[in-house]
DNA sequence: GTATCGCTTGAAGTTAACTTCAAGTCAAGG
DNA sequence: CCTTGACTTGAAGTTAACTTCAAGCGATAC
């Protein structure tokens, strides 16, 4: 069993941020004697994953619906694990042609100088993103959700 | 000269927004005799630069900063507007780059079914970015500004 | 046993990029 | 002239993902 501190140290995140994400439902503990919280050791690869995942580019709350996934009875094995991130594979090929789109039409941009409204692909791409909601927004996507419920068993 | 409605329509960007870029000092306007707000055609390229830039990736401090190199005295010349896009392309290179760091680590973890900590290479990235500050923290990148200034005449 | 460091809680603060609201004033058509 | 829709302001709210704080208990080394 492992201390907050020590699971802070390991996983180099901090333990607010721990206690934050058991509010979350995202990782749970055990309480000793004295009501402080003892993890088992899984904890690490499950707080691992998390990390891993929000650089990929999930919120909290996809990462909370992809761990939903896992089973309750028995420690996730490697597989288990497995599974949930080949589910990332699509999204980020997705965000990387995304890049790669702005990239290009920057180029073409650059070419006519143009930059003005309507005219201009770069200013104003299809997309839905970027559209509602207040926060910051760069690089929204929608349906990473879709992508983590096909990735369901 | 336009209002405030006629901007948000032809940009496509929410009048409160263009209020708040304002008072962010982003974009500027005169008043009509009641006190309303009048908009050159210009500013419409500057929302566009503006909307482009956060495709890209820059805070509005930084697309501030950007707009704070274009000559005070005259108009800005497509030329102007051309320096400062391609300014861009090194930060979109390297947000792609690092996102085909994180897939092709991707491939392998899920090669190995490893995702443990310190050992996985996916789940401990030795970059910088993801390390200090309150707020959402999705591919956070450092130097952008380094960049921007760069690209200064 | 006591000093010290680690752990506890809930509440409130932070950041970015906006949006929403209330309580009005301005402008344009009929 | 009057109605209606667009515009004004400042203040406060929103979202994500945390952090910070205060006030107090827990664990461990000496």
């Amino acid at each position: 069993m492992l201390t907050i501190g020590e699971v802070s140290e390991r996983a180099n995140v901090a333990t607010s941020a721990l206690r934050f994400y058991e509010r979350e439902g995202l990782i749970s503990a055990v309480r000793s004697d004295g009501g402080q919280r003892r993890y088992q050791r899984e904890v690490l690869r499950r707080v691992a994953f998390i990390r891993a995942a929000q650089r990929v580019g999930l919120t909290l709350d996809e990462i909370r619906e992809a761990l939903g996934t896992l089973p309750d009875e028995r420690t996730p094995t490697a597989a288990d694990w497995k599974r949930l991130s080949r589910s990332w594979r699509p999204l980020l090929d997705r965000r990387i042609a995304e890049l790669e789109r702005v990239r290009d039409k920057l180029d073409s941009c650059i070419g006519c100088g143009c930059l003005s409204l309507r005219i201009c692909h770069l200013c104003n791409p299809d997309d839905i993103a970027a559209e509602e909601g207040p926060g910051p927004r760069w690089l929204l996507d929608e349906d990473a959700g879709d992508l983590l419920r096909s990735a369901a068993p």
